[in-house]
DNA sequence: AATTTACTTTGAAAAGC
DNA sequence: GCTTTAAAAAGTAAATT
């Protein structure tokens, strides 16, 4: 099979530490944070490094965005619960943590036509009034994909950086296959 | 029983209510966008389609009914921007795209991306330009989609640089701005529009 | 007219309206 | 459905300089 390279743009991950937050609390203990309960539940904290983005529920549940590697995603995570221990002491050092969404550029190396592209393959959107791109849902790997006329790639809703990558490069085979590349 | 039956006569009068509410909602939006008839009636196809497969639920009428216009409008090659359905209607444009894509997915429509060709006459009759300027505007965007310089385009920014490139060629010269205007684009997008066809189509256009 | 900022699309989770 | 987060793709738009 073809072998694409995929670069890992941004990570999701979501992490329950057993146990209830005080969410006013913790935002005193926590740099920038931005908390409005009647706007959004979550309170919102940004770290610088790795760069990424939280989400802290009151539930102890959180979310973290912004991450391009698992590694930097866990490492913000831990990073973010150590801070919020300095004003709870009883968070857990143990809890588990999701990988939901994982979102990958890749580059095709060849223009398509995305018209052609739109009559041939299946399960395609394409609304150039809207969108530039031309949304590709492949049903295995379960993925979306946006397709540019340039050749270059969006792939989402990957959990895992193989099924991103293994989306990418049946897209091209399918593509090849129909002659649309 | 007879309940029952009061009951199947209620449903079928709220019925009734919504799909004359709906057909009025629909000649309203058609006579501001100047539809010809045809035009209604295929907006009215799909309309009823979509109450027969019950799409209706958790969508507003007016929604629908702006979805159903945007398609029989691309359906029988006179389209309209969704702009222009969002304006006359009073949903948003996200809306109304949104509900677009629902109806033809759910209702198996499949059609093509929108052709620039086909904002030509409208574009050009509402600047006054002539047949010749339109069927040298359509043999320039044909070997821009030949080229693959619409993939990803709006298909309007591209029909203005087209009329744009033939009124000049052909002496009925107009400007960036009264073509930007008619079109609904921004006199920057049918600027990178035009430079990218005479560039890339052999065109020694000095404009 | 060049820059910058910003919005369009895709996906997923969180708690609650 | 919405609210909030992050990031890429490319087109388009609007505000600054």
């Amino acid at each position: 099979m073809t072998d694409v390279d995929i670069k890992i743009e941004n990570i999701v991950a979501s992490a329950a530490i057993g146990k209830d937050i005080k969410l006013t609390k913790v935002s005193k203990a926590l740099e920038g944070v931005d908390f409005n309960r009647e706007q959004f539940p979550g309170l919102v904290f940004k770290l610088k490094e790795p760069k990424t983005a939280a989400l802290i529920f009151s539930s102890g549940k959180l979310v973290c965005t912004g991450a391009k590697s698992i590694d930097d995603s866990i490492l913000a995570i831990n990073k973010t619960v150590d801070l919020m221990r300095t004003v709870d002491k009883d968070i857990p050092h143990e809890f588990e943590i999701k990988i939901q969404n994982i979102v990958a550029s890749a580059n095709l190396e060849a223009t398509l036509n995305l018209e052609a592209v739109a009559l041939e393959l299946e399960n395609t959107e394409y609304e150039p009034e809207q969108f530039p791109g031309l949304v590709y849902r492949s049903q295995d790997p379960k993925v979306v994909l946006l397709l540019f006329g340039s050749g270059k790639v969006v792939c989402t809703g990957a959990k895992t950086k193989d099924d991103a990558k293994l989306g990418v490069e049946r897209a091209y085979d399918r593509l090849s296959e129909l002659d649309l590349i | 029983r007879l309940r029952k039956w009061q009951r199947k006569i209620r449903i079928s009068g709220a019925t009734e209510r919504n799909l004359a509410f709906a057909l009025s909602e629909l000649d309203r939006d058609s006579s501001r966008l100047g539809l010809p008839r045809s035009v209604r009636e295929a907006a009215s196809v799909v309309y009823r389609s979509a109450v027969e497969n019950k799409l209706i639920r958790g969508r507003s009428i007016e929604g629908v009914v702006a979805a159903s216009l945007y398609a029989a409008c691309r359906r029988c090659n006179v389209p309209r921007t969704l702009d222009e359905i969002a304006e006359v209607s009073r949903v948003s444009k996200k809306e109304v795209g949104r509900t677009y894509r629902f109806l033809t997915r759910e209702l198996n429509i499949k059609l093509p991306p929108t052709s620039p060709v086909d904002y030509v006459p409208r574009f050009a009759s509402e600047l006054g330009l002539s047949g010749e300027v339109q069927s040298r505007a359509i043999e320039i965007i044909e070997k821009a989609m030949e080229k693959g310089l619409t993939s990803g385009r709006g298909p309007t920014g591209v029909a203005a640089a087209a009329l744009y490139i033939a009124s000049v060629l052909l002496g009925e010269r107009k400007t960036q701005r009264d073509v930007a205007d008619i079109a609904g684009v921004t006199e920057v997008t049918i600027r990178n529009r035009y430079k990218e066809l005479t560039e890339q189509l052999e065109m020694g256009v000095t404009l």
